[in-house]
DNA sequence: TTTACTGTACCGGCTGGACGGTCTTGTCAA
DNA sequence: TTGACAAGACCGTCCAGCCGGTACAGTAAA
């Protein structure tokens, strides 16, 4: 693929992302985005001839980014397992101010079937881990803790105190062993 | 409040559920929740005097059954923790072929805000739950357990199988003593 | 009993506006 | 000069909300 004269995909879908955050997931409009990203409409839909293909790009740019950076986590310190690596990489994950997943209620809205990579991905992972323990009671619990962790940080839930989250993480360690 | 001809709200309130479920998140116009509901769209607009009204009376119905359904388990066997109760419910609402809060995606979409009432629901019961316990850490991770698996639910994922989701409720329920 | 009136419940066409996507024109680097 | 790319006006579609109308139940005066 060409580089673009300046690399407006990723600006774009950064925009995307900001827009669906700031906005609301029901606002995100190709014209917000476009605005957002500093191209005009026409050069987003050069980048992205459909709404579809961004919502994709979301979805792909997203599921590499998280893939990168649990493999890094796990081979850095090859010492811990990869239920430990992705326990941590989600705490991290919700700590930060921004949800980075936000713009996921925007793709539901416009075809639930967007989020099939991510299911995929997720299944693919459960899969990976149920090879690494033995007692599938115990990665069954942490596995579904950290996607209701996932969850509220996605739907900036604050139900959790700061406290609380680390008491979490800290509980699922010790489960994770 | 006089009781309509028909009670057309619940009528409607369904009706809307189920176009949220089946046509998509996306798709949840006037037209299509008044035509499903047999109603018409005057009719609908006489009950929620706009969109945002539905919602509001989808959030409503949706918390006070819920809160009844629990209120019924932790009381009709009193020996039960209401912890127990609560991942007891949520086993069976997951179980059920219909994800019941399909439209939540819709409400997110017209404005986040129409979850705040959860949220505080949800922060009314987790305090609840601490009153009844001296494990905190468990009580995390039973609560972020259940709460991952009514997000999987309702994002329609299969990532767990049949039997994995009954492990995994014994296992909370193990946890939760 | 009849007739006229009132308020409730509901109908469905209409409109104004927003949005997605196209098309033509403009621009700049090579 | 050329071609990759950006700009933004433009068009068709869709939808929320409005509004004038209909049907019917109750009431009450005649």
């Amino acid at each position: 693929m060409r580089v673009p004269r300046a690399n407006s995909r990723e600006k774009i879908l950064a925009a995307a992302a900001d827009v669906a955050r700031e906005a609301g997931p029901g606002s995100l409009s190709l014209e917000a985005v476009a605005s957002r990203a500093g191209v005009s409409k026409g050069g987003l839909l050069y980048n992205f001839p459909t709404k579809a293909k961004l919502m994709q790009g979301l979805v792909e740019s997203y599921l590499s980014d998280f893939q990168k950076a649990l493999e890094a986590r796990a081979t850095e310190a090859g010492h811990e397992s990869v239920l430990s690596a992705y326990i941590k990489l989600s705490a991290d994950d919700c700590e930060r101010p921004k949800p980075s997943a936000s713009w996921m209620f925007s793709a539901i809205a416009e075809d639930p079937d967007f989020l099939t990579p991510i299911k995929a991905f997720k299944r693919q992972l459960f899969e990976r881990l149920k090879g690494e323990t033995d007692d599938l009671g115990s990665l069954l619990v942490c596995f579904l803790a950290i996607e209701g962790m996932r969850s509220m940080n996605l739907f900036d839930s604050d139900v959790l105190s700061e406290d609380e989250r680390k008491l979490l993480v800290s509980s699922l360690l010790k489960i994770a062993g």
